[in-house]
DNA sequence: ATGGCCTTGGGGCAAGGA
């Protein structure tokens, strides 16, 4: 089974490329983010031709988070639990069956931004981080196959970032937001990328501004963490790097894990 | 050399993103 996790930028806008990817790459679960768009207004019908099955949770303008799947989806929930989300479309969970007679279960995650440090948006984004964890503390209990896919608008390590002096101050890099990841992980999951991989300069963002892709200056800020019962199935995670390079390019790429 | 963007809503340009 194979999951993928990707910030569309626009599910409208990037609706070519999304195409594209759900066809040639083909992944069995997608999770989106930033779709951008209420939930009526969703290209639900294209996404359907393509064969898969949806739930989401838009939002007008911002936001907005989507779980796409291949296989039927049995249950969804929307919002983060105990979280007041203050209208912002930032979270969608769903079960679904793994094709081989059990179930697994994904979460699609937009974490908040965070800029600039020392306002109420720094703090929100804080507070969506312990909520998360809370949150992803009782699904560990649960003891099933489960993904948090999304981005987590967190640059975990300096390997992470092409300058981190660069982002040193920055809400994705500072030492508290870092320390939210870790504490996240530190629960019982796997940061999938770093459970096959030491490498830096593994990226899924590029800006789209002062030529940031083509000098390769990126961060790592999507991840998917598996819970102990889904790490025991991973079987390796790729960067789909070259959608960066293609026509109207969302600022993100996604990353898939192959789970067996 | 430096800095160089994109999206939405709405009909300018502000706001958000990272």
């Amino acid at each position: 089974m194979r999951i993928a996790t990707w910030n569309v930028n626009s599910v409208r806008q990037r609706l070519t490329p999304l195409l594209a990817f759900l066809k040639e790459d083909a992944p069995d679960i997608l999770c989106l983010q930033e779709l951008k768009c209420e939930t009526e207004a969703f290209p639900r019908l294209e996404v359907e031709d393509a064969g898969y099955n949806v739930v989401l949770h838009g939002q007008k303008t911002f936001n907005g988070v989507a779980i796409l799947s291949k296989r039927p989806i049995e249950e969804s929930y929307v919002g983060l639990p105990g979280f007041d989300h203050e209208g912002q479309s930032r979270y969608i969970e769903a079960v679904l069956s793994d094709g081989v007679g059990g179930a697994v279960r994904v979460a699609s995650i937009y974490a908040p931004n965070g800029n600039p440090p020392d306002t109420p948006k720094y703090r929100y984004k804080l507070a969506f981080m312990e909520a998360l964890t809370q949150h992803a503390a009782a699904l560990l209990q649960l003891e099933e196959k489960t993904v948090l896919a999304g981005d987590y608008n967190i640059i975990p390590e300096n390997r992470d970032v092409h300058d981190p002096a660069a982002w040193a101050g920055d809400a994705l890099f500072l030492p508290e937001s870092r320390a939210a990841y870790r504490r996240l992980v530190n629960l019982g999951y796997v940061d999938a990328l770093r459970a096959v991989t030491d490498d830096g300069g593994l990226y899924t963002f590029w800006d789209y501004q002062a030529g940031a892709w083509q000098k390769n200056k990126g961060i790592r800020i999507d991840h998917l963490l598996l819970s102990p019962q889904a790490a025991d199935r991973l079987q390796g995670v790729e960067i789909a790097k070259t959608l960066r390079a293609g026509e109207k390019p969302s600022d993100h790429v996604p990353i898939a894990a192959q789970l067996g």
